[in-house]
DNA sequence: TTAACTGTATTAGTTGGTTTAGTACAGTTA
DNA sequence: TAACTGTACTAAACCAACTAATACAGTTAA
């Protein structure tokens, strides 16, 4: 569902966090599903229950899960987290775009970096 | 010159290393200035000689400039410099578009955000 | 009710990267 | 010679990330 990698120097917390993210943003995981267990994944992925917490934790202040005391962790994709995660990407498109344009490229060269090497429709 | 930012969570080295290259390679600082000397600078910003070793040593890594035992550290902005940062930034942007298409955005709107916000010619 | 699950909280300890500190060596310049 | 330069090395301090152990409370189903 969810891997690790520990060659990554981003905490794993964050690791946790952004793939889950992303696959609730992009509705892989659909809305009201069901959450692995902080003990069921960290006994699977072979880490502590707390960094599980901290990264569901995160999730559920963006609004991508809702945690049940007693039940579970469940998706629950809201309006405020993918907008959140929409003003993000904005900022780092933004970001490199600015740069780009710093090291002289033009908005058609940039149009056209952005398009290679991608599948779009 | 440089400024380093304590709220910034990233460390010292990186932002210096990053400061500089920002600097460098849009020409502010100039094809053989002289970099400020590592206890200069050092001094001048209250931190360790080492750290300010640690930037100039990836900057000289990355093509930016050239170090001379006893002479001092000079501006060398490298084309292999140019083209890692540029290769760098279009996998950042590449990687923002490709998510915010994931989020439903057409490649128009991806434009028009890249445009909004910015100065561009 | 009981047992087994769930999220949550707290405290303490380990670990690894960053930074500091001190020292040393060698090349350059005036 | 004296004062600068980059570079190298070791040791220690520091801090955030992570682990570890434990505990508490709510839910669910037998």
């Amino acid at each position: 569902m969810i891997q690790i990698n520990y060659r990554d120097p981003r905490p794993i917390y964050e690791q946790l966090r952004d793939g889950f993210r992303q696959l609730i943003l992009t509705g892989v995981l659909e809305p009201n599903a069901k959450m692995p267990s902080v003990r069921e994944l960290a006994a699977s992925l072979a880490i502590n229950p707390n960094t599980i917490q901290r990264a569901y934790r995160e999730l559920e202040a963006e609004g991508c899960i809702c945690s049940v005391p007693g039940r579970g962790s469940f998706v629950c994709k809201t309006d405020a987290a993918v907008l959140a995660r929409r003003t993000e990407l904005t900022a780092q498109l933004q970001q490199a775009v600015g740069e780009l344009r710093t090291l002289g490229l033009t908005d058609e060269e940039i149009i056209a970096l952005m398009k290679e090497g991608n599948d779009h429709d």
